[in-house]
DNA sequence: GCCATCCCGTTACAAATCGTTACACACCGT
DNA sequence: ACGGTGTGTAACGATTTGTAACGGGATGGC
């Protein structure tokens, strides 16, 4: 378990790749059990499409995924949905919203949570100064991979887009360990439309036609493989 | 001048508009001068189309705006540029990127900035808890902005983005006492299509649209009046 | 076990938005 | 007056969306 004071002096600055993936960075240096006080005996678990919060609910803890996906999303008056990010294990949520949730979270499988009290976080901030450039480090790199996602929705096609979305999956997986050619997708089309500003019939037709293309395989319609990475990385810089 | 000690122990929580434009907070709060230290003599002197720092570059200050209107942009290998902020007076630029720009700053206009040492904010981050929690506060609220118009390119129209933009304009008229139904451009149209994900006909296009309505007036391209406000909020919408 | 239903994903075709191209005009400083 | 930059307008075309119909797997009742 991670001491605070096991925390190093300086603030470590990974190199920031031009072209970073837009899913946000693991946070497992800061969300490690940092003191007892700071974690439940028992996780929370939220089964899937379950809501955690919704938008404009007073957010006394901010939440660390230990298991399962979580999507952050916004409804609009119009009926659109947008989704802002999804959450994965390690990830802490709403850890930078002072007072109201800015968006709402939904379990997108089964969901086990951590919920830190803020007035700890706060209490922490105060206290150790490390931490207080912990969080803001966090924040950095939220911010940036927004405004590389916002790059994304702003500059690429449909399909430059979505291969940018496996890719970032994808890397999500070699850092964790896992077989970064095969994806297994949480969310639905639905889902990946609302998060990269296309429809769902843009979604499938994408992916039919990396299909088609032999740039990935679908066995099933949650499983991705990824069959030739270069061409993907061609089609995310276009 | 506002001294550290005069802050107050809570984070103010101003309430937050589900829809609330895109552009950034102004950061009168933070960047008033902290302390003599901190502030340079003179403040650097940029002039129209220069560039203040590059993407990459070391950044070994932060940058506070004192008048003028900074474009921050970001060059993609495909040759398409992307806006990805206006910064105007009073606000802060670099706070929470710690070694190296994650983007480019050119000068709109006729531009001073005071160069704000980031040892000395850090120094203060040790310090100042509360000072910690300011910088946190503003990095919760430019992420929250960086969302909105994230949302604006995923989900809105041509028109609704360009009365959004508008919207955000006037609004930061009206908040530094300005008249919000004159907004005065300082950037072109090729500045405003490459922020909100258009082209410049499209824009021009736009802009000529909104006219021929009735919405705005256009006494010079650089001018805009906004002559029915409703009928603007109403096009932001969808 | 079987079938009906529902939800999700896929595909095809028509429609709309927006981008592309091209050209003309206004403004500005030389 | 001239050229350059920035902008406005129009015709055309490509990408993306909307609509609709079909298929397939999962769920649930009988």
């Amino acid at each position: 378990m991670l001491a605070l004071s096991a925390m190093p002096d300086t603030v470590s600055d990974s190199p920031r790749n031009v072209f970073a993936l837009p899913l946000p960075p693991r946070r497992d240096e800061i969300s490690e059990p940092i003191t007892e006080q700071l974690v439940q005996a028992m996780p929370s678990v939220y089964s899937a499409r379950e809501d955690l919060f919704l938008e404009g609910d007073e957010s006394s803890h901010i939440l660390e995924v230990v298991e399962g996906v979580i999507c952050a999303y916004r409804l609009l008056p119009d009926g659109h949905r947008h989704v802002v990010s999804f959450y994965f294990p390690g990830d802490l949520i709403g850890y930078c919203s002072p007072s109201t949730q800015t968006f709402s979270a939904q379990a997108l499988t089964k969901v086990r949570v951590r919920r830190i009290p803020r007035h700890l976080l706060n209490q922490l901030i105060e206290t150790r100064p490390q931490f207080a450039r912990r969080l803001l480090k966090l924040a950095a790199d939220e911010l940036t991979m927004t405004r590389e996602h916002m790059l994304c929705l702003a500059a690429k096609s449909a399909e430059a887009r979505m291969a940018v979305f496996l890719l970032a999956l994808a890397r999500r997986n070699r850092e964790t360990g896992a077989d970064p050619t095969r994806v297994d997708l949480a969310m639905t089309r639905v889902d990946i439309g609302d998060y990269l500003g296309l429809t769902i019939e843009t979604v499938s037709r994408t992916f039919s036609k990396l299909k088609r293309a032999g740039i990935i395989a679908l066995p099933r319609t949650t499983t991705v493989l990824i069959r030739d990475a270069a061409a993907l990385h061609e089609m995310a810089q276009g």
